[in-house]
DNA sequence: AACTTTACCAACCGCGATAGT
DNA sequence: AACTATCGCGGTTGGTAAAGT
């Protein structure tokens, strides 16, 4: 028997999302959160497969994440860590988690990958250790370099920690997000969540807007109409969903979201928090991908994983996957 | 201006892992 | 234990914009 289809072919919607969809896939998760993604399409009503949602959700719409441009500090640390554990992009992606699996990983292909082939034949030898050649490093040894991460991870974590209570890791951090982190917990953070993916839509819906109807990146004609249904009247899809958000809830949340991103980029986005429903909160919890704040990720993560696995350290042994944090 | 090539990135596809029955 | 359903990951593709000719 072979592996049955994630959706049914005939009727499942593919290609870019429209705003519309995006509202209405937030707007359940916000209700739901996410989760059982299998119900998504059919409590929504959207035409799109459970794991077109859930992509959409964890590459595009979830809280937390950032888009534009790498920093420097973000492409050494994506480099380190490729080479590191190599194409284990969710891994790498854990250590940066403002930034998805699919970002990083687009993100060398286009990037990195070339700058680094560059930097290599610029000077053979000195760079291409770092690189290339740990690509031909016996598995063992990598096991070994990244343990040895790991060991000195844990050290610098028991030291931060021994002390009382968390010194900043903000230090190294500018981003604006980094504001409403608390180190030593994870749940301040999560009051961000539904307002992030708002923003983050807001920032589509925005670039929609000043796009001209033929100059949009995705679908161009078909969603500018739809971007005009909903903020008219609300979305069609909306209505043929049997539980999916009313038109009314569409056009509200649509309005309410340049409200939104106005307010994002006067102030910065520590003070959506307050202004976040309480259920947004839940959210969090299921979330696979750990937290919000880049600098405070290694360390929360680690910090669980001391205090979880003081006792059986030995035990260790081979951890190929960064998984296993 | 028209056409071609290149760069970029969102989304898709297929596989493996794992939870549930 | 065997089977099924679902999720998550990594590789790849397809569409669009920008740059080049």
């Amino acid at each position: 028997m072979g592996r049955p289809p994630c959706c049914d072919k005939e009727g499942v919607k593919k290609g870019p999302w429209t705003p519309e969809e995006d509202i209405i896939l937030v707007s359940y998760i916000q209700e739901h959160g996410p989760g059982n993604w299998r119900a998504v399409p059919a409590k929504t009503g959207l035409s799109r497969c459970s794991k077109s949602c859930r992509l959409r959700w964890t590459n595009y719409l979830r809280p937390g994440i950032k888009r534009g441009n790498f920093t420097e500090q973000e492409e050494k640390m994506i480099i380190h860590l490729q080479d590191l554990l190599g194409n284990r992009w969710a891994a790498i992606a854990s250590y940066l988690p403002q930034r998805t699996d699919n970002d990083i990983k687009n993100y060398w292909n286009t990037h990195l990958k070339k700058k680094l082939k560059k930097l290599q034949s610029g000077c053979e030898g000195s760079l291409g250790e770092g690189f290339s050649a740990s690509r031909q490093i016996p598995r063992g040894q990598w096991e070994r370099r990244l343990q040895t991460d790991i060991q000195m991870a844990k050290r610098a974590l028991s030291e931060a920690l021994s002390p009382e209570k968390p010194p900043s890791l903000s230090a190294s951090n500018s981003n604006p997000s980094d504001s409403s982190s608390s180190f030593s917990s994870t749940k301040p953070i999560q009051s961000l969540c539904y307002a992030s993916s708002a923003e983050n839509i807001a920032r589509m819906l925005k670039s929609w807007m000043k796009k001209p109807p033929k100059s949009s990146r995705t679908n161009s004609s078909v969603t500018q109409n739809s971007f005009n249904n909903v903020a008219a009247s609300g979305a069609d899809t909306a209505s043929s969903g049997a539980e999916g958000p009313s038109s009314a809830e569409l056009s509200e949340n649509f309005e309410s979201l340049f409200d939104f991103d106005q307010s994002l980029e006067s102030s910065n986005s520590d003070q959506l928090s307050q202004s976040l429903s309480p259920e947004a909160t839940v959210l969090q919890d299921d979330e696979s991908k750990p937290d919000i704040c880049a600098e405070t990720m290694p360390f929360s993560l680690l910090e669980k994983w001391l205090l979880d696995e003081a006792g059986c350290q030995e035990k260790v042994g081979y951890c190929g996957d960064a998984k296993f944090f």
